[in-house]
DNA sequence: TTCATTTTTTACCTTATGGTAATTTAACCG
DNA sequence: CGGTTAAATTACCATAAGGTAAAAAATGAA
């Protein structure tokens, strides 16, 4: 069941009871998009709060003439263009399903209204602080290690990746060109 | 009184009634420090939840030879090492005053307190999503801006930053050396 | 499978930024 | 106020990464 997925995903972060995850799931749907599936469009405001049972998904943002990937979203977590559902502005942020992916997901005045009970609040709360600290690595890591570094951290925390996303998104992630990521990896192996 | 400065800070951000900045004030208290006191060491566990009446100051992370600055805050913002204090484990984060300030601060159990309270709690999950933003908006700056674009949009965010920051740190929060950012200044001038 | 398209690799040169060091300027302190 | 220290500037060269382009490889569709 799919609350159990969600229990066991989490507990490891925050432990919530097996109820609060049950709530969660009563709001939400499932839902399935192809590999390449614009999910938000950019400049629209999100709608929805989605858990990726299965597959994988990016947020990106036009850069002059390429998509620049913000993150990374694989199988067991949440995500969605989170800074549009809080501030419920729209962004340049576009969400793409990067594989063919399984989720489920929840309606942002859904999202909203679980922030206020008691139950669901420790889930959001738990989401806005976590989702903060893996920004702030994402910056210490920009600032502080060099392209081939941040390739290496990118690896351990997502091993195989290099299988399932395609070059130039994590070359883009990365901050650097494709040309740039293909001449590191051969210098690696 | 000091949680009229608070409510007024925050009121274009999110509509807290005064009593939940009373409730704030009133776990509080003063505390001064003068310019390049550590307020918080690396490799410790954030004691303190801070608002800054007057003053500035910089969160830092130890890179080689030198400090990089992750944030500046200024008079009328929260600040404190965010991630230590959320996860309550210690960072390699050090937070420093940049010039002298004026501060109040609320322990660590108090802020957790807080969180559990229905006024204090809308605050807290606030001051979460924001944090997230702004450092969605830093990531997305250092992934597709130029430093000299870097430099220009932080000196948009805060006008006369470098009659007060050392350019040492403005360079470091750019993620370039200070005879960069000073050859971008020369240029721009 | 074959063809078309996209992605990755490689090469060549350019550019932005880094590193070292010396000089000038500013800040700090007695 | 002068003297010491730290910071900013400037110059020189080194290096990492970008831009363009072309070839090779992989992917996807018919």
């Amino acid at each position: 069941m799919t609350a159990q997925i969600l229990k066991k995903a989490f507990d490891p972060f925050f432990d919530a009871p097996i109820a609060a995850w049950e709530e969660f799931v009563s709001y939400s749907e499932p839902v399935s998009f192809q590999k390449d599936a614009i999910i938000k469009e950019q400049n629209t405001t999100e709608k929805y709060f989605y858990f990726i049972l299965q597959g994988s998904a990016g947020l990106f943002l036009w850069k002059e003439n390429n998509f620049v990937c913000l993150d990374f979203a694989f199988d067991n977590s949440f995500c969605c263009d989170y800074m549009s559902l809080l501030t419920k502005k729209p962004t340049p942020l576009e969400f793409v399903a990067l594989e063919d992916a399984e989720m489920i997901r929840m309606k942002a005045s859904d999202f909203y209204l679980l922030c206020s009970r008691s139950v669901g609040q420790a889930i959001m709360q738990a989401s806005a602080e976590s989702s903060f600290i893996e920004k702030q690595l994402q910056q210490i890591e920009l600032l502080t290690k060099s392209a081939e570094e941040r390739y290496k951290i990118l690896q351990q925390k997502f091993p195989g990746i290099h299988q399932r996303i395609a070059q130039k998104h994590i070359a883009s992630y990365l901050g650097i060109t494709p040309q740039s990521l293909s001449r590191i990896r051969s210098k690696l192996k």
